[in-house]
DNA sequence: AACTATTCATAATT
DNA sequence: TAATTATGAATAGTT
């Protein structure tokens, strides 16, 4: 990368070397922070520098959850881990950062439903409203996609029905029994399945906006984390 | 990279997951082997798939060295003693609440962003909609209050500059320096609040995002730490 | 699994 | 130390 194909081997110069560390363990960690969100993994990356500073990323920024799934991981190799005392303390750990997390999306949570919202900035204001703005859209779009659908589905239900009658009605007469006058005929269906009060053009129209709009860069990353799906 | 900007966001599809997943796993072992051999570091990656399987890469491929020292560089931060091993039932009992607790705040969460709607019935995601509706009413209201406390600041500052420049200009003309010519006489501000769309406070908040944190979008915040190695 | 068209990362340079 | 740029790498979408 950059001027020049490199040689993996140690950087003698140790200016150098300062700065390509600086650099790839940026990219390093932006790296593991993808994949992690990316594809669902859960990774931790733990950089020591050639001076013993520590870098490091976790998904969910919770290293010793991760750490400790490696340790249970390899239980199998090590029976003594869960008798070790220092697990004992990853426990309380994990458990205040859990709880931590906890308090942080109930927080958000509230916000999130136009609650406690009187110790946000206007700018935070902007933001969440942003941000609902853009949810609704999205919610607004699978709503008008799940009416279309079940109304296709009706429509195709009443096409057959009609059918079916047609074809009794049709039998019915080659029987000489010319009584038509109780066949039933069916009419469109008087749908109005509206959302909250807004009628669905008017969704629609929104649909459309939402789909050109820009979604992405407004969030804080970590609170969107996905549920594991094991 | 590839066809097309990537978004930070969980790939939905299955496959097109799980490729992406190994190539960029193979990617991310690379980069730490060659900074571990560049630069000299000491590195250990660790990451599990959706499924759970483990990958991992350490310098000199000894993972417990490098894990030894991370607890031992984080040692200040536990200074919790053993447990007793009834206590260890019970806490690992609570973790497992707390875990399905965050689980379902987590997953309320992305249905608050619209994301995940897919599993959501029609009658969920109008209750969603109506709750977000709600919410965002709730928003707006609190942020034009906000916005109209900010504009009577700023007119009362206005105000009280207007005094003192005609206080001032008494003066003058009483000293007999009649240069009112560069008097500069303050207009009521161009305040064009609305609720959603383009005010101007809105556009030069996002302004001012843009010109401020031009990088942060690029870099999720934990990556920007800028302290410089010792 | 192999192949590109692109985007990304970054080594060298300023 | 912080930008800029030329270039090699990584990889998303496709076959």
């Amino acid at each position: 990368m950059g001027r020049g194909r490199v040689q993996l081997k140690r950087i003698e110069n140790k200016i150098n070397r300062q700065v390509t560390f600086s650099k790839r363990r940026i990219g390093l960690l932006k790296k593991a922070h993808e994949i992690s969100v990316l594809c669902d993994a859960d990774t931790a990356v733990i950089i020591f520098s050639t001076k013993g500073k520590l870098f490091e990323y976790a998904t969910d920024s919770c290293m010793e959850r991760i750490l400790v799934r490696y340790e249970r991981y390899s239980y199998a190799e090590k029976q003594q881990t869960a008798l070790d005392p220092e697990a004992n303390v990853n426990w309380s750990l994990e458990q205040a950062k859990l709880k931590a997390r906890l308090e942080i999306l109930q927080k958000n949570q509230r916000h999130y439903v136009g609650e406690d919202l009187d110790n946000l900035s206007l700018k935070e204001l902007q933001n969440l409203e942003h941000q609902l703005d853009t949810a609704l859209k999205h919610i607004r779009t699978k709503k008008n996609q799940l009416m279309h659908e079940s109304i296709s589905q009706l429509q195709k239900k009443v096409k057959e029905r009609e059918k079916a009658l047609a074809k009794k009605t049709q039998i019915d007469q080659q029987n000489q029994v010319p009584n038509t006058s109780s066949i039933l005929i069916p009419h469109a269906l008087p749908l109005n399945i509206g959302g909250t009060g807004s009628s669905a053009i008017e969704d629609e129209a929104t649909t459309h906006r939402a789909n050109t709009s820009n979604t992405s860069a407004l969030y804080p990353s970590w609170m969107l984390c996905h549920i594991p799906e094991q």
